[in-house]
RNA sequence: GGCAGGGUAGCUCAGCUGGUUAGAGCACGGCACUCAUAAUGCCGGGGUCGCGGGUUCGAGUCCCGCCCCUGCUACCA
């Protein structure tokens, strides 16, 4: 069976991992393990992208050769998103030998099947020998490079390959259009992909000569592969690309990456794979970015919040709850501490954790730790949100998602005061008793299971104080029917606890 | 400049095709309860709905103008 195909990202090996990084990781494994929770199997990539001329300088500049410098950049990146609970399947590096023969058999099978796609031409462009590299007119101060004011640009012209990406304007338009086949989410993004693919496209191009850090270029002496080229490939090299199996991974069902490069993903990404005849991936998710107080957090150089700061706060899966609950995985919001404090406070450690305590408390309390085996009261909340989570999950609608979660909980301690147990136990109503102790461990367990791909180490530790074992990473199906009738259940830890100050 | 999305309680945001006193959560104040992580539940204070016009019996919700914010308009990655 084909395994529902997620990737992330590959990020760019030139700094470190921050907040902004870490929202598209925790987001793309949240819906991973979604998927798993109900029985899917997936396979979900995250990488690195370590060719490039920054790479190059970057090195160069630290005074190691490049690999040595990227091999350190990638063990510090997935080193991070583990940290963070993020289970990935495959960890693909663009300087990995699998990527450039993948690489090098796209461009042989463009070549091959379209070969007008592929053509030499000149790129005349401002050349900043400073930088060792070319400008744009929208990066010059006073016409010249900002880094280096003094030295005067070069007019140069260099012999590279391009790709005709103009001719797959229509198709790729098309496709966009009839968001079906290839669909481009959220909506204000394909709006502007959209846009951007009605005023037209340029050829581009795909080689770079005097760059030694990259992937020879197949059929030519001295070029190498364009970065951005190369880097987009890795979603299809990762599957083995052109060895045989290959198409048993292939075409990717979600690519989840930043809002800043859906023009990448959206627009070439799909010519590319038009021009190999090959399939297209199913969907991109483009989502926001993490604000830190009200400012970027990505590219800046360490002014704001590191991802070892907030993972230490509260742990990593506060961290987690927090960036997708709060700040969200479709428009950008904002990080602060008061603001990841507050939540913690009300909704995990007020809310979920003491909920949890609570009712674990009146179990041991009132039956010895087990659970009764009466038939649980219906929760009208507790149970719509069973389906309403399942559609949000699905919409990539995580903030919602999270959001029912909260509702549960709420209407579980609204429910515990209107009921009213230790009421109950003093008058003796054992039967009525019985009912509320079930209905209130059943929602728990959903809880567990509905938190799982939000928090799965604290998700876990619910379903296993709830007297269950494993953990919850398949149990979809006892969040729609739960049954812990008669499971021994031991109060936990505190779950969330409170912070000490 | 063009295109897109926004500007609603201290903070984060809901408010669909215009209609009774503009809502939620957090924070704040009071009360109740005791199973619980001094947690929970109930009640309450708090808003010129960016600014100015207009349409309408009636506009946060439609139209016009203006101000402000964000993103896309780049072969940086």
């Amino acid at each position: 069976m084909k395994p529902w195909y997620i990737t992330t990202a590959i990020d760019y090996a030139n700094g470190d991992p921050h907040l902004g990084h870490a929202l598209e990781k925790i987001g793309a494994d949240a819906i991973a393990r979604w998927h798993r929770l109900q029985g899917t199997p997936v396979r979900f990539l995250m990488g690195m992208d370590e060719h490039g001329q920054k790479v190059f300088q970057s090195a160069q500049a630290a005074g190691m050769s490049p690999q040595a410098w990227v091999d350190g950049i990638s063990t510090h990146f997935e080193q991070t998103w583990l940290s963070l609970h993020c289970a990935h399947d495959d960890w693909m590096r663009t300087t990995e030998p699998r990527h450039a023969a993948g690489v090098q058999a796209l461009l042989e099978r463009i070549r091959e099947r379209h070969p007008e796609d592929l053509f030499v031409g000149e790129y005349e462009g401002l050349y900043c020998v400073g930088c060792e590299e070319f400008k744009q007119e929208g990066q010059l101060v006073d016409g010249r490079c900002p880094e280096h004011p003094s030295r005067e640009l070069v007019r140069t012209k260099e012999k590279n390959t391009f790709f005709r990406l103009s001719a797959y304007r229509d198709r790729v338009l098309a496709l966009v259009e009839a968001n079906d086949a290839f669909r481009v989410e959220p909506q204000i993004r394909r709006n502007e992909i959209l846009s951007t693919l009605r005023e037209g496209l340029q050829d581009i191009s795909i080689s770079r000569a005097r760059l030694p850090w990259g992937i020879p270029f197949p059929g030519t002496d001295d070029e190498t592969v364009y970065v951005w080229f190369d880097a987009l490939i890795n979603y299809l090299s990762a599957t083995g690309y052109p060895e045989a199996g290959w198409d048993a991974i292939w075409p990717a069902d979600l690519h989840v990456v930043g809002k800043g490069i859906t023009r990448f993903h959206c627009i070439i990404w799909p010519a590319m794979l038009l021009a190999a005849d090959l399939p297209l991936p199913k969907a991109i998710w483009a989502h926001g970015y993490v604000q830190w107080g009200g400012a970027k957090v990505s590219k800046s150089e360490g002014s704001s919040v590191t991802i070892a700061e907030g993972a230490e706060r509260h742990g990593a899966d506060a961290l987690r709850w927090f960036l997708l609950r709060e700040v969200g995985f479709e428009n950008d919001g904002d990080f602060t501490f008061e603001r990841f404090d507050a939540v913690y406070e009300s909704e995990l450690a007020n809310g979920l954790g003491n909920l949890a305590s609570r009712v674990l408390a009146m179990i041991e309390k009132y039956r010895g730790g087990m659970v009764p085996t009466a038939t649980p009261a219906a929760l009208p909340v507790a149970d719509a949100a069973v389906d309403a989570y399942a559609a949000a999950m699905d919409a990539n609608d995580l903030k919602g998602a999270a959001k029912l979660v909260v509702d549960v909980v709420t209407e579980a301690n609204g429910h515990i005061t209107v009921a009213a147990p230790w009421a109950l136990a003093k008058g003796g109503q054992e039967a009525e008793l019985d009912v509320v102790l079930v209905t209130l461990a059943t929602t728990l367990l959903r809880l567990s299971v509905m938190t799982f791909p939000f928090m799965p180490e604290k998700a876990t530790a619910l379903w296993n104080a709830l007297g269950q074992d494993g953990t919850p990473a398949a149990a979809w199906t006892n969040a729609k029917r739960p049954a812990v009738g008669g499971a021994s259940v031991r109060k936990p830890e505190n779950l969330f606890p409170r912070r000490e100050s």
